[in-house]
DNA sequence: CGCTTATTTGAGTGAACACACAAGTAAGTG
DNA sequence: CACTTACTTGTGTGTTCACTCAAATAAGCG
């Protein structure tokens, strides 16, 4: 710990010329206070989300849903992704925990909805490509 | 292949209360339309943005350099997280290689800077939560 | 009820990851 | 030009993943 302090004051050396312990005490408190912005719960939440959606076969139930606007039954989507029966409903499941997409049962079909954060994101990457 | 068609043609059914041939070509159709909308290259693209942002580490990082607004040097990062410098170095490589930071050398220093696309996936994780 | 179908759940397993440690590179310094 | 410093790169390793197969659940039907 010491150590990166000793790495930062020679940083700050170079980059002010100089470096008093003000300067140095400064700087660590603005660290210090961008750090206190990552809340644990944030991190680990939107971590989630992200690792959810990093993964082919869940992206691509995602976007499709997404795509297509409206609610559509497993057995519809299923015959678009190159996995079993069995990986998409891990694939859902997965996404449901993550709040990207909510599921409906109707009679033996079930289906699923993108939310309103899954379109957030894709919005988000197709518009920052 | 021809089983989840069968699938389809009962769920259509269901639906529909019958379903002419007609019907399910249709559906089919429609689907096969959606699918179309991936693209293999948007896909692997978007999966490894969203992937490299899903780890604790990473995102990490990328939401410091995003709230500081401002390049940062590595010196002044690396206090901030748990891991060694051998692991942020790590991390920002494979950050930098998903388009979600920039590097730049000056002197002896490596300095990070957030993407448009970083700054943009962070906004939106925050607005949709 | 017993049978079929739609989807889920529970292992098991090969592959991908994330990190630490050690060695390498490159810039700055005396 | 040796020596330190600021990272980076290569490698080994325990851990987490993603998927498949098999078994379980649950709804609808005769």
């Amino acid at each position: 710990m010491s150590e990166s302090v000793d790495r930062l004051r020679r940083y700050l050396e170079d980059e002010l010329g100089e470096c008093r312990n003000d300067d140095l005490q400064n700087r660590l408190q603005e660290l210090e206070d961008l750090e206190a912005l990552l809340s644990e719960e944030t991190v680990s939440e939107d971590v989630g989300t992200l690792a959810a959606l990093g993964n082919d076969t869940r992206y691509r139930l995602v976007r499709l849903l997404v795509e297509s606007g409206e609610e559509l039954c497993v057995c519809e989507i299923t015959p678009l992704v190159d996995v079993s029966d069995s990986a998409v409903s891990h694939a859902f499941a997965r996404l449901a925990e993550a709040g990207l997409v909510t599921k409906r049962k109707e009679g033996r079909w079930r289906k699923y909805r993108a939310t309103r954060r899954a379109n957030a994101l894709l919005t988000v990457l197709d518009g920052s490509r």
